[in-house]
This record gives C-alpha cells, structure tokens and sequence, in this order.
DNA sequence: GCCTTGACAATTC
DNA sequence: AGAATTGCCAAGG
C-alpha cells in the first residue's frame, strides 16, 4: 500500500461528528511526527472529509473562509467546540495504529531511526 | 542531489 | 498569548 494510500485511508477512517489531528494522522499512517504529511495526503486528492482533520488541541488550522466552512460543517455533524476549538475530549478519534510487519529476520530495532 | 514548500507539532523564551 | 526555533518528510523544480 502506498504512503498516500495509507494517508487517505486513515482520514476517511473518521466517522460524522468526530475529529482527528494532523500529527495523529500521521502517526496511524506509520510516520509519527510527519505531521505535514498530513497536510499533503490533504491535497493530493479529493473525496475525503478534509473538515474533520484539525490541528493540535482542537485549533482550526486553515484560515478565513475555508476555516469557517470547515467549523460549519463540523457544527452540522455534531461536534462542539469550547471557544475556537473542537472539544477534542468529546470528539477526539482514535484511529487504529497501523502495524509493521515484523519480519522473521529483522527486528524493528535495526531499523531505528533516532531518538534514545 | 539540493532547495523550497506546506491546512503541523513541541519546545522555549 | 504570541513569536521564534527546530524537527518532520514526500514532491516538484
């Protein structure tokens, strides 16, 4: 399955009245902290509901019109907001992580990338 | 290959 | 609360 793939699936995975962040996007498409992977899995197609992917804290990233359509067709699913932010208690959506295969012969610590 | 571009995120001041 | 900084990674020029 492709990156992009991978990405769409994920977004379009968010039910009505439910919202997830760029960076958990991300992450449940096996890229954790390539949360602007988000923003171009967003642009590179159509068919997706774009509106229920939010940034950190609930925050509507996109600004003037495109932001205030996103907040009313949120409003129209349900979701509610505490001030200018989706009340990500309520409406927050856990996707389910994606998983890597774990090879007879390799073992994920092989692959590290950084952290320690 | 190197540089720039994003609807970002976490940290720091 | 807001700005600056750094990390992030696929794409396109």
């Amino acid at each position: 399955m492709s990156t992009l793939a991978s990405f769409r699936h994920i977004i379009r995975s968010v039910p009505r009245g439910k919202v997830i962040t760029y960076g958990q996007v991300a992450e449940a498409a096996g890229f954790p902290r390539a949360a602007r992977l988000t923003v171009w899995a967003l642009n590179s197609g159509e068919d997706l509901p774009w509106h229920r992917v939010v940034a950190a804290g609930g925050r509507i990233a996109l600004r003037g019109p495109d932001g205030e359509e996103q907040r009313l067709r949120l409003t129209m699913e349900g979701v509610t907001f505490r001030g200018s932010r989706v009340r990500m208690d309520v409406h927050g959506w856990t996707p389910r992580i994606r998983e890597r295969r774990r090879g007879t012969s390799v073992r994920t610590s092989a692959f590290r990338t950084r952290d320690s």
